[in-house]
RNA sequence: UGGGGCGUGGCCAAGCGGCAAGGCGGCGGACUUUGAAUCCGUAAUUCGUAGGUUCGAAUCCUACCGCCCCAGCCA
C-alpha cells in the first residue's frame, strides 16, 4: 500500500529548466543552445557567475551548446582589457565555449542591412530630435508619448539619411534611427525605441569602420538569432524588453529564440554592480579588481576561493524570479566545506606570544608527527619541531579568564597540539604592564598530547617553535561593507558610507611552521583553529604572504559576543 | 493613479488541489589532541491580507496590501 514515490534526484530543477523541457517536448525547439553575453566594460563578479552557470549549465544539462558573445555595442565604455579578463574568468570556472566565441560587433554589417530592410518596410525612420527632445516626446509612465515630427519621412528620405549617418556626415547626437512602433504603448520600450545612435569613436574591434552603433535591444535579439540560440536567458530587468525583442525578430521573420528572465544575484555585505566596483577600483578604495575583498572572480580567486566552491554556491542558491538577497554566509560555507576536505592543516601563529618552557632542556629539539588532514587519511603526516621556546597565539592566554575560557591562564594546563601538556607558571610584563612572555612547565609524560593518568585538558593550542618558525605576513579580511545592503541607501547617502574601514588587517609579524617554506603562490592551507589561507602572489623569495580565505567557524567568539 | 514582475520560518528555496522538502544561519545535545569537522535533535497548526470555489487550497477565483523594475542616443 505504501508505494512511496522514488526520488529521481536527477539535475536540479527550476522554472527555466522546466520551460526548456517543455519547449523540447512541444517541438518549439529541437535542441538547446544558449549564450552568455557580457559587455566588456568591467570584470566579472559572482553575480555574473550565477548567470553563466544558468546559461551554460542548462545547455550542458540538455546536451546542447553554449556560446560566449561579447556585447560590444558601445565603444565609449568597452575595452580589450576586459575581454581578456572575462575569458580567463570563464575558463577558470571550467567552461569551454570551443570555437563559439563571438562579438556583437561581428554582426554590425548584418544589423545594418536588417535596419535598411525595416526602413524599406516603413518600420524604422531617421529622427532628428535631440536627446532631450526624444525624452520629452516619449511621455511619462502615465501619459502616452507623442509622435516625432520626423516619424513619417518617406522611405527614400530615410534610406538616404541613414546611409549618410553611416557615412559620417552628421555629428554625434544629431540623429538616430528609430523603430516605428507605438508612441502610446503602455510599455515605454515600445515607444519608438532608438536602434542606432551616432558615436564617432574608435571601437576596440572594428576600429573606425563605424560611426553608428546599434543599441542593446536592436543588437541582442538579432545576435541571438544569427547564432541559432534557442533560449536567451537574462536578468529580470529585461522582462519589459521582451516585447521589443520579439517585435524585431517578428518583423524580420528570422529565427526566433525564446527569452526567459530570472532574478539576478544580490549578495549581502557587498555590492554586485560593475559600475560601483569600478568606482572602488578607480578611487583606490581597494587595490584593484582582484583585491581579495572584491566579489569579482579575480578577487575571489586571489582570496583563495575555488571554482568548485563557487559552483556549489550557485547550486545552493537556486534559480527563481523572486528578488532576494543571499546571505554571504552561504558562500563562506561553501568554501569552508571544500577546504575542510582538501586543505592541508598547518600551524601558524598570527599574533605571537613568547612562551618559555622552563623545565624543557635548553638545547633539545623534538620532532612531532602531525596529521596533514584529519578528515583525509590519505593526506599523510609531517614532522613539526618542538623546543624550549615557542610562540602561541596572544588570544590563547588570558590573565584573568572567565570559567568558560578553555585556554591558557596562570596555573592552568592546556595541550600543545601534537606535543605536550603545559602549565602556566608565570607571566612576564613590560613597563606598561603588557604581557610579553609566559613561563610554563611541561609534563614529559604527556608526550604526543595525552596523559597516561587519563587526566583531560579542555584546551588544545597551536604553536610554533621560536627557533624554527618562519616569519610571514598574513592579510586578514572582513566584509567589505558594514551593512547587509549597502545599496539600501538613506536619503542622499552614498554607498561608500557603509564601507567597512576594517575590511583589511595586515599582520607582518606572524610565525608559521617550517614546513611552509616550500609553499608557493596559490597553495591553500588550514591554519589550525583559525581559518583557511592561501599564498598570495605578493609572496617573494624568503617572504611568505598569506591571504585569509575564510575563518573557521568560531564558537568561542560567539560565546564572547553573547556574554559581552 | 500606466505597464511588467514578485510575495512560503532570520536568509535562500521546493511545492503545479490532498493534508508545508531541503540548504544556510540559529538554538540544544553527543563526540572531539582544531571551542573546527562530524553526529543527532529543534522551530512555519501555516504559506502577504480578506473573502470565495471545493469533501479538501500555499496551490483555483476575486479584491486589497506590500516590494521590485521601466520615462539612457547604457547594457
Amino acid at each position: 500500500m505504501n508505494d512511496e514515490k522514488i526520488e529521481t534526484n536527477a539535475r536540479p530543477v527550476d522554472f527555466i529548466r522546466e520551460a526548456v523541457e517543455a519547449d523540447l517536448q512541444s517541438g518549439r525547439f529541437d535542441r538547446v543552445h544558449t549564450r552568455f553575453p557580457p559587455e566588456p566594460n568591467g570584470y566579472l563578479h559572482i553575480g555574473h557567475v550565477k548567470a553563466i552557470t544558468i546559461d551554460y549549465g542548462i545547455a550542458e544539462d540538455f546536451g546542447g551548446l553554449y556560446n560566449l558573445r561579447f556585447d560590444d555595442t558601445n565603444p565609449v565604455k568597452e575595452d580589450v582589457e576586459y575581454v581578456d579578463s572575462i575569458m580567463e574568468d570563464i575558463r577558470w570556472l571550467g567552461y569551454d565555449w570551443e570555437d563559439r566565441l563571438y562579438y556583437a560587433s561581428d554582426y554590425f554589417g548584418q544589423l545594418y542591412d536588417w535596419a535598411v530592410e525595416l526602413i524599406k518596410q516603413g518600420k524604422a525612420y531617421v529622427c532628428d530630435l535631440s536627446a532631450d527632445e526624444v525624452r520629452e516626446y516619449r511621455g511619462t509612465l502615465t501619459e502616452p508619448g507623442t509622435d516625432s515630427p520626423y516619424r513619417n519621412r518617406s522611405v527614400a528620405e530615410n534610406l538616404d539619411l541613414f546611409e549618410r549617418m553611416r557615412a559620417g556626415e552628421f555629428p554625434d547626437g544629431s540623429r538616430t534611427l528609430r523603430a516605428k512602433i507605438d508612441m502610446a504603448s503602455p510599455n515605454i520600450n515600445l515607444r519608438d525605441p532608438v536602434m542606432y545612435r551616432i558615436i564617432h569613436e574608435a571601437h576596440h574591434r572594428t576600429g573606425d569602420a563605424w560611426c553608428i552603433y546599434p543599441m542593446y535591444d536592436w543588437a541582442h535579439g538579432q545576435s541571438d538569432s544569427i547564432e541559432g540560440i534557442s533560449h536567451s536567458l537574462c536578468d529580470l530587468a529585461y522582462e519589459d524588453h521582451r516585447p521589443l525583442y520579439d517585435w524585431y525578430l517578428d518583423q524580420l521573420g528570422i529565427h526566433h529564440p525564446r527569452q526567459i528572465e530570472f532574478a539576478r544575484l544580490v549578495l549581502s555585505h557587498t555590492v554586485l554592480s560593475k559600475r560601483f566596483l569600478r568606482r572602488m577600483v578607480e578611487e583606490g578604495l581597494v587595490s584593484g579588481w582582484d583585491d581579495p575583498r572584491m566579489p569579482t572572480l579575480s578577487g575571489l580567486r586571489r582570496r583563495g576561493y575555488t571554482s568548485t566552491a563557487i559552483h556549489a554556491f550557485c547550486d545552493m542558491i537556486g534559480v527563481a524570479k523572486r528578488n532576494s538577497m543571499v546571505d554571504i554566509a552561504m558562500l563562506e560555507y561553501c568554501i569552508r566545506q571544500e577546504l575542510n576536505e582538501t586543505a592541508p592543516r598547518v600551524m601558524g601563529v598570527l599574533r605571537p606570544l613568547k612562551v618559555v618552557i622552563e623545565n624543557y632542556p635548553e638545547d633539545r629539539v623534538e620532532m612531532f608527527d602531525a596529521r596533514n588532514n584529519p578528515v583525509d587519511p590519505e593526506a599523510g603526516s609531517r614532522e613539526v619541531p618542538f623546543s624550549r621556546v615557542i610562540y602561541i597565539e596572544r588570544d590563547d592566554f588570558l590573565e584573568d579568564p572567565p570559567k568558560s575560557f578553555h585556554r591558557l591562564a596562570p596555573g592552568r594546563e592546556v595541550r600543545l597540539r601534537y606535543a605536550y601538556f603545559i602549565t602556566c607558571t608565570g607571566v612576564v610584563k613590560d613597563e606598561s604592564g603588557e604581557v610579553v612572555e609566559l613561563r610554563c612547565t611541561y609534563d614529559p609524560e604527556t608526550r604526543g598530547g595525552s596523559a597516561p593518568d587519563g587526566r583531560k585538558v579542555k584546551g588544545t593550542l597551536h604553536w610554533v617553535s621560536a627557533a624554527h618558525a618562519v616569519p610571514a605576513e598574513v592579510r586578514l579580511y572582513d566584509r567589505l561593507f558594514t551593512v547587509e545592503d549597502p545599496m539600501g541607501l538613506e536619503e542622499g547617502q552614498d554607498f561608500l558610507h557603509y564601507l567597512n574601514p576594517n575590511s583589511l588587517e595586515v599582520l607582518t609579524d606572524c610565525r608559521v611552521e617550517p614546513s611552509l617554506v616550500s609553499a608557493t603562490v596559490g597553495d591553500r592551507f588550514q591554519f589550525e583553529r583559525q581559518g583557511y589561507f592561501c599564498v598570495d602572489p605578493d609572496a617573494a623569495e624568503g617572504w611568505l604572504v598569506f591571504n585569509q580565505t575564510v575563518q573557521l567557524r568560531d564558537t568561542w567568539a560567539k560565546i564572547q559576543q553573547r556574554d559581552a
